[in-house]
DNA sequence: ATCATTTCTTAATCTAGGTTAAGGACTTCC
DNA sequence: GGAAGTCCTTAACCTAGATTAAGAAATGAT
């Protein structure tokens, strides 16, 4: 719980009394990797801060390909944000990487802590600002460089992600299918 | 200027002397066609509310190769984000396409406007969010799907768009050279 | 009107990355 | 500890979309 705190902190001062009521919130939980924390079609209820191991989210498409859409480690937040914001049905999945320790924070909770302590409302909005603003470098990443300067711009963002992850994952997070990205880090190596 | 205080009202409700507040930190302006409201190195100091016109933001790569990042019509905001929100040197232009009047909001009165009228800081943490949730599903979407069917997606989102921008822009925009767009637009037509 | 610039189209050729297939290396779980 | 999955790799072949080039059409400036 003190994590969350010490994220919060990073963006907004909370009193004591604030603490409280933000942690009041939120309740905490722990899953087993491959766990499915949301499917596709259900509404995302919750929001979660990771505080132990790995999560990430993907949707699959017509073809059944699995496309990684974000990994979430200690200390971010992670959640189907179309569903969650709108509570309808949504198209990701959420799933355990591995072996994890969450904070829960539902939609629901999420308003009236806007309410109750409005600097919450504000770390949200700084932190879905730093989340607009990676998604659209990744956006314009993915549309001006090669797959294998992709893969260098991730390594070198996420350095310890690249040994944990499995390389499918790796792979279709940056936009390549599996084989290509094998190929891709055997030409690597040879350089 | 009536048409930003609609579109806030779209999202809170403003007292008239919270109105006041927000018109007495905006600016507006009207810019000729080809107009470079930004350029690449430049800090953004403004976000842009369009009220007439058409403007569009994109980045130009390694290659000298243009990305359209996003448009913006009349109701839409435009900033190169990360640069507005860090104030520092960005990555993108920001463009006049069609003879545009636009209402201008730097960084500093916005931050100012945040703490005189909390209720804006609500607006604009709204507005970040959808655009987050769009902006997602066009990574979504570009890892998914063909261009055909990006370019089929585009169309029925935006169907006025369609007529009144150049092809190179709306090839730009779902990510494929202006020549391929052109191949492609004459293979629908047989259909 | 006319020259210049930009935009669009078509076509030939090329390539980054996909697909299919098959074997080997790890896990995981009775 | 062995069967059943996953995951990773390699290789041959394939394709969506890029590149190059060149002409036609539209737009704009003088």
């Amino acid at each position: 719980m003190q994590q969350l705190l010490d994220n919060i902190a990073k963006h907004v001062s909370l009193t004591p009394v604030e603490q409280e009521r933000v942690l009041a919130f939120t309740e905490i939980q722990t899953y087993k990797p491959k766990t499915l924390l949301l499917k596709e079609g259900e509404v995302c209820i919750n929001s979660f801060f990771v505080t132990k191991g790995i999560l990430r989210s993907y949707n699959i498409d017509e073809n059944g390909v699995e496309h990684v859409v974000s990994f979430a480690c200690p200390g971010w937040w992670i959640a189907d944000m179309y569903s969650f914001l709108s509570q309808r049905p949504g198209q990701l999945y959420i799933e355990v990487n591995e072996e994890a320790e969450v904070i829960l924070l539902s939609k629901e909770n999420r308003d009236t802590l806007f309410a109750e302590v409005p600097k919450m409302e504000r770390f949200f909005r700084i932190l879905i600002e730093n989340s607009l603003v990676a998604n659209q470098q990744r956006l314009i990443d993915n549309m001006s460089f090669t797959a294998e300067a992709r893969y260098d711009k991730f390594s070198k963002k996420y350095p310890d992600l690249v040994h944990c992850l499995p390389q499918k994952q790796i792979a279709s997070y940056i936009g390549v299918t599996p084989e290509f990205f094998s190929k891709m880090k055997a030409r690597l190596l040879k350089k």
